[in-house]
DNA sequence: AACAAATGTGAGCACTGCTCTTGACTTCCC
DNA sequence: GGGAAGTCAAGAGCAGTGCTCACATTTGTT
């Protein structure tokens, strides 16, 4: 098994199909910065065909058309997501839930604010007329849910993850998603804890949606760093996180 | 002082006037059906000037072009969604905190449902190369935050918000910005209940967007009424709202 | 009825996604 | 080596877009 192990062609690449692949990288990084700029509803295929010192057709040769390179792009921007956010995780050792769990939450912001148009692409309103093809994104797409569920549930079994109480109980229609989704991803957590797990995921991501289009208006806050941390604990609260080792942090109800 | 006093104009509107408004107001009807249909980006001065059964320069006569005619889609948008909120919110009794705030997050999902695309064009990634005037659309953009602040601060009054701890302290620059807002809409909520409560509203359009814009896979949950209800309950928790009267529903922690 | 403002028309420019034909070029196989 | 097959870029062309402008028509008012 040489190579990448991913097509089921175990030949070794020619030299075609290697100019090939790097034209298609240099189509993504194009179509990239003009996605930065320009954002997603107006990614023109001339204009990078242009900046390829090539006629807008050649570009069909390698990608199908706008749809593909959209998809394409989504792949790339979920990956460099899912790696940032990945290596500010396991930056950190893996008994400091809380840590792991800011720095999650850190991260996502900081790939937001600095990639605003590819987060728009990722978590925005949906480009009209574009469906995202599952079979190819939901691998990449999952990968911060995955990494958010995989540390709550370690937390979980380290006994670091309590109910926090409060809210509602869980319903039995609810209680059937969960336990489907608890057995799809191999988790442990219990229902409750499931469930405050997706609201401080979508809470989470409302947040930095918020702050990256700018939905509060301008000038509203001076102080965005400040207001994230400070909802980023409340929302390690919400999941039920207990504060850092030792000390019995939690405060008196 | 007849008539509608908006304009410094006091007269009395002309035919042509009237004739003109009514086609501005055509304009906008059948925007808005392009929009919910095709998307925010996709909307067409063309495709509406044929629905209107006229050529595609006669409707620059009337809007003066495609970001005025999205500007006075959003302030619609904005419009409906505010009404609809409101008409929610004060169907149930104004002691009922609880219940208020429940309708408040209803009525904005079931409107986010009911008009994904023109949702988007709200709460979505911003349409590239498009700015909202401030001075038009602020107004109109901040009724339902006006609304559940005014919600939070009634029960905050009303000795019906009590703050549920966890989280963290509200550093000063955070303070700072809480105070500068808390002064500008008259509340009386504490910094840390304001700083819940500004979560709490992200994170109900977290939880919204994330529906409407089929973040969560398809087929993830089977009950998504029963989800949303479960997320507004720990919402309502997390904001500090004490459960409906009589009883002292509050579990046992 | 006459005038002037408001409104509608159609041509036109520059742009977009995308298709198709044509010609040139590279690679492979006999 | 020489042909065959495959690959690629070019350019014309179609249908659509936003928007402008000179011209024609309608319409309300004097």
């Amino acid at each position: 098994m040489p190579q990448t192990a991913s097509a089921p062609s175990p030949k070794p690449p020619t030299p075609r199909e290697r100019a090939r692949a790097r034209t298609i990288e240099d189509i993504v990084r194009l179509g990239r910065d003009h996605l930065a700029v320009h954002g997603a509803a107006a990614l023109s295929l001339r204009a990078v065909a242009r900046d390829l010192g090539v006629v807008s057709s050649a570009v069909y040769r390698y990608v199908e058309n706008r749809e593909e390179l959209l998809t394409l792009l989504l792949i790339d921007a979920y990956n460099e997501l899912g790696d940032e956010v990945d290596a500010a995780v396991s930056a950190l050792p893996a008994a400091d839930f809380a840590g792991r769990f800011s720095a999650l939450g850190s991260a996502v912001r900081r790939w937001a604010l600095r990639e605003p148009a590819r987060y728009g692409l990722l978590f925005g309103s949906p480009v009209p007329g574009y469906r995202a093809p599952a079979e190819r994104t939901t691998g990449p797409g999952t990968r911060v849910i995955y990494a958010l569920m995989a540390l709550l549930d370690g937390a979980y079994r380290a006994g670091r993850l309590v109910d926090p109480g409060g809210g509602a109980a869980v319903v039995p229609p609810l209680a059937a998603d969960l336990a489907r989704i608890r057995d799809g991803m191999g988790l442990a957590v219990s229902d409750r804890l499931l469930a405050r797990g997706a609201l401080v995921w979508t809470s989470l991501f409302g947040a930095v949606s918020f702050e990256v289009f700018g939905q509060y208006g301008a000038g509203t806050f001076a102080a965005p760093d400040e207001l994230f941390s400070h909802h980023l604990a409340a929302l390690a609260d919400l999941a039920g996180l207990c504060a850092a080792d030792g000390a019995g942090e939690r405060p008196a109800y």
